[in-house]
This record gives structure tokens, C-alpha cells and sequence, in this order.
DNA sequence: AATATGATCAACCGCGTCACT
DNA sequence: GAGTGACGCGGTTGATCATAT
């Protein structure tokens, strides 16, 4: 028994999304905070199925999202984290909160498989496939071996990335989410910027043809987002000051915080990864033994380790 | 200038998992 | 425990832009 498609009801839109429709859903997210996807389309008039709402919110609309060049910083994570997880693009992006898991699967599409394929060309020809081909999968009955080669992996990934890290730190230190580990990973308020930055950047397209307000609102029907519609961007619903209608700039209307804004717990949901990353730098720390991290003598002690390290750590 | 080819990325689709009844 | 609905994930597609011919 098939389960019928999400989105076979005739008249739902598919297809990029305009800037109207992104206010909408902005709006009514900024009102009702994310989750029921379900209701999303009822309620906001937008005709787009739910699965197509949540995704445009979480890879584009979010607050939080960075855009643009992956820094090499980033680069490295991936590919790390890659050979870690494998094609877990979310477990991935939970390390990297700035980007999407779409973003990171794209990007290593089209810029890191094959810049690893060069790499491995010469080196290792049966291995076309990135790093991950190195590990291939184990049947479900060895999850105890596949546990202790994850392990294994684990120590090993980490503790090169944290070496790449300390080596770049001075460079670029707003990337490295191992240097402050507790600290960092969650959104800080630069975060908040560059997502009023997404949203500026659709809203300057879009002011250039329309008055947004009296549009989204015969856009939304029904809804209950004129209220809403009213100040889309505030985000917080005491900084009634920043109207579209306004000459402020809307990064200045917006004047998101973390503390102020709606989105502060919910711009990253998915915090699994920071758990995960917690329990394994502890985890290594505790190990700090056999690693020598936070004792200036690199990973000599990871990079020796024996396959056998994962054993009797249970 | 016109066309072909390649690269990029937003969005869609199908499936798995989880939560609720 | 089974059935059902909603959500989330990963693979894939297709539109658009950039570059080469």
C-alpha cells in the first residue's frame, strides 16, 4: 500500500518561491513560531503544500542562515564529517549551524566530491566516490563492529579537525566551533544579521514593483496574518517601530537579538548535534590521555591509535 | 552575437521514522 | 501492537547563470 503523494491536490504551486509568498510564510511563522507544518498552507492561504513550506523555511528563511562561499575552515569540517557520518547531511550541518544540510549536500556535490576525486586520483583509483567509500557499510547484524569503527572514526576525525582547527585558529576564528566548544555552537547575534540579510535582499527585489503590505495581505485571503503583515520583520512583537513602510533600512527595523527574537530557540531545532559533539569532546578530553589535546603535543596519540582503541570504552 | 556546454543551487519526490490514537 | 498522519532526511531534478566555442 503506497502511501499517496503529499502534494496531489490540484492547485498547489510548485516551483521557486516569490518574495509575496516568502513574507507570508515569514510572517506567519514570526507570529506562530515554526512547527504544524500542516496547518502552514490553511491558515496563510499560501498554495504550497506543508512539505514545501517547512523546506523553504528551514534552507532559506531561517534566521541564522549563512549564504554564499563556504570558507575553507567549513570545507574541512565537511569533508571530516563526511567520512565520519557519511551522506547524513543534517548529523552534518547539527556541526556547521550556519548552513543547511541542503546547502552542504550541495556543496559537496558539486565542489568538494570532485575536488576529493583529484585528490584521491593516483592515490587510490577503486576509490571514486570521497572519503566515505573508505568505510563502507556493515550489515545490520555487526552494529557492534560498526560501532566500535565509528568510534574509531570518531576520535580519529575529530581530533584532525581539532588540530586543523588550532593550526587556523588565528586565522579565522569565528569558524572554529571547536575552540569554544560550549559556546559557540549555539546562534549568536551576527547570526540574526545575515538572516535579515536574506530577507532584505528579497525585500529590495521585491519593493522595487510592489507596496509588500497591501500585496501579501490580498495574497494571504483570509489568514490571520494582516496583523502580522503589518510589521513582517520585527520580530518581536514590542518593536512595532520597524514598519516596511519606514525609510529605515530593514536590517535596522528588524534589529534582531537573540534575546529578543522569537526564533532564539528555534533557529536551530535540531541541537542533536550539539549534544553529540559535546559527549564526544568530553568523551576525548577525558581520553586526553592517549590524545595529548589541550597539552600542545597535536594527535600523534590518535593518529597511532589502534583500531582495537574503540574496544572496552562501553 | 548566437549557440553549446557545464556548474550551481533551489526545490521536489519518495521513503523512513516518530508520535499519537 | 497496529494503524495513521506528520515530519524530516537524502537523492534527484530542472531552471538559471556562467563560460567556452
Amino acid at each position: 500500500m503506497g502511501r499517496p503523494p503529499c502534494c496531489d491536490k490540484i492547485g498547489v504551486k510548485k516551483g521557486p518561491w516569490t518574495p509575496e509568498e516568502d513574507i507570508i510564510l515569514v510572517s506567519y511563522i514570526q507570529e506562530h513560531g515554526p512547527g504544524n507544518w500542516r496547518a502552514v498552507p490553511t491558515n496563510t492561504g499560501l498554495l504550497r503544500c506543508s512539505k514545501s513550506c517547512r523546506l523553504r523555511w528551514t534552507n532559506y528563511l531561517r534566521p541564522g542562515i549563512k549564504r554564499g562561499n563556504f570558507t575553507e575552515q567549513e570545507e574541512k569540517m565537511i569533508i571530516h564529517l563526511q567520512a565520519l557520518l557519511g551522506n547524513r547531511w543534517a548529523a552534518i550541518a547539527s556541526y556547521l549551524p550556519q548552513r543547511t544540510d541542503n546547502d552542504i549536500k550541495n556543496y559537496w556535490n558539486t565542489h568538494l566530491k570532485k575536488k576529493l576525486k583529484k585528490l584521491q586520483t593516483g592515490q587510490d583509483g577503486d576509490n571514486q566516490d570521497g572519503i566515505s567509500s573508505s568505510f563502507p557499510l556493515i550489515s545490520k547484524g555487526q552494529w557492534e563492529r560498526r560501532l566500535q569503527t565509528d568510534i574509531h572514526m570518531a576520535k580519529r576525525a575529530l581530533s584532525e579537525a581539532l588540530s586543523m582547527t588550532n593550526a587556523d585558529s588565528s586565522k579565522d576564528s569565528s569558524t572554529n566551533i571547536f575552540s569554544h566548544p560550549h559556546t559557540t555552537l549555539p546562534y549568536q547575534a551576527s547570526n540574526y544579521a545575515s538572516s535579515t540579510e536574506n530577507i532584505s535582499r528579497l525585500l529590495e527585489n521585491w519593493m522595487k514593483n510592489k507596496n509588500p503590505l497591501k500585496s501579501a495581505a490580498a495574497t494571504a485571503g483570509s489568514s490571520s496574518s494582516e496583523g502580522a503583515l503589518s510589521c513582517p520583520f520585527s520580530f518581536n512583537s514590542s518593536n512595532s517601530d520597524a514598519s516596511l513602510g519606514s525609510s529605515t533600512s530593514v536590517e535596522e527595523a528588524a534589529n534582531l537579538t537573540p534575546e529578543n527574537s522569537i526564533f532564539q530557540d528555534e533557529s536551530k531545532p535540531n541541537m542533536e548535534g550539539e549534544v553529540q559533539l559535546t559527549m564526544l569532546e568530553k568523551w576525548l578530553l577525558e581520553d586526553g590521555s592517549g590524545l595529548g589535546l589541550g597539552q600542545g603535543h597535536g594527535h600523534e596519540g590518535l593518529v597511532n591509535m589502534s583500531s582495537e582503541d574503540g574496544e572496552g570504552l562501553f
